[in-house]
DNA sequence: TCAGATTATAAGGTAACCTGACGAAAGAGT
DNA sequence: ACTCTTTCGTCAGGTTACCTTATAATCTGA
């Protein structure tokens, strides 16, 4: 029995996008476990999906992970404490703090980068360039359209 | 800036798959919830996935959504004390028991159906008959190839 | 027949979130 | 300069959705 969704014309577009994207993310978590990286966890590793957490503030890093601050807050003090970043104060905001990645933090953000870079190749490699092409325009103008709404 | 990670040549189809898909969850489970059904989670219902609940046995839906036989549990009995579902004897295992859903639950199902489809029209509309089918190809080959490594 | 596997379930634990409240600092309006 | 409101990070405490381990009942195969 298929564990995808099913229409009058097949398989939920939903469901087949759920399949991928957990494919990949479980390849990339367990490629950051097998680097060796064994003291943190999915919730960490996510934090690490923009393009850098270097030198960016916790109410930013909430909103974008669309997450609250306490828990964002929680992430940090466990990364902070395994030696991959600290949180200095801002000098242009006295309330505010600023995350900076150490030289730990940023062997495992290229780490992270790394792998889903890997991860987006063998996609491209197994549809072939050109309908690689036309899938990333596609999802791109219903990212693009759905956000609009 | 934007909240999907970027490769050389623009976001990462995988980040954008995450992107789409939750839109698509988001909407499903709000329609739940607005069609009255405020006894239920997210948790609950994913379980509905499935091309039914009825019938089934408990560790036979654990296996297909992934998820520990006593998590399935948990989630049953809720189902179960608010009226979707029953759990009766298996005349031929002993063991066993078998998923039952009421009226209510037969509801709920059809409700969650409706929604997704609806959800799926909703993005073939968007990228038009020509590309929503050319995407649906795409990723069916992907889960295809992707499920056989 | 009886050892081993499998079913549902019980008990207890943990990760990853949440809300609400707070002091400190910033910014706006008067 | 002085309040008023907002925003920042943080603390305390709670919930949800999972997990592992264990167990009684039942089935299966040698």
């Amino acid at each position: 029995m298929s564990t995808i969704g099913t229409s009058v014309n097949g398989p939920y577009v939903g469901a087949l996008m759920r399949f991928v994207w957990q494919w990949v993310w479980e390849r990339n978590y367990a490629g950051v476990a097998d680097a060796g990286y064994n003291d943190i966890t999915r919730a960490h590793v996510s934090m690490f999906r923009y393009p850098t957490l270097d030198w960016r503030r916790p109410t930013e890093i909430a909103e974008q992970l669309q997450i609250s601050k306490q828990s964002v807050h929680e992430l940090l003090t466990h990364l902070e404490q395994h030696g991959y970043l600290t949180r200095e104060p801002d000098p242009s905001d006295g309330r505010a703090r600023i995350v900076r990645l150490t030289t730990r933090g940023h062997e495992l953000e290229q780490t992270i980068n790394q792998l889903a870079h890997a991860s987006e190749l063998h996609i491209a490699d197994l549809l072939g360039d050109r309908r690689f092409a036309q899938l990333r325009l596609s999802l791109e103008e219903l990212r693009s359209k759905l956000s609009d709404e």
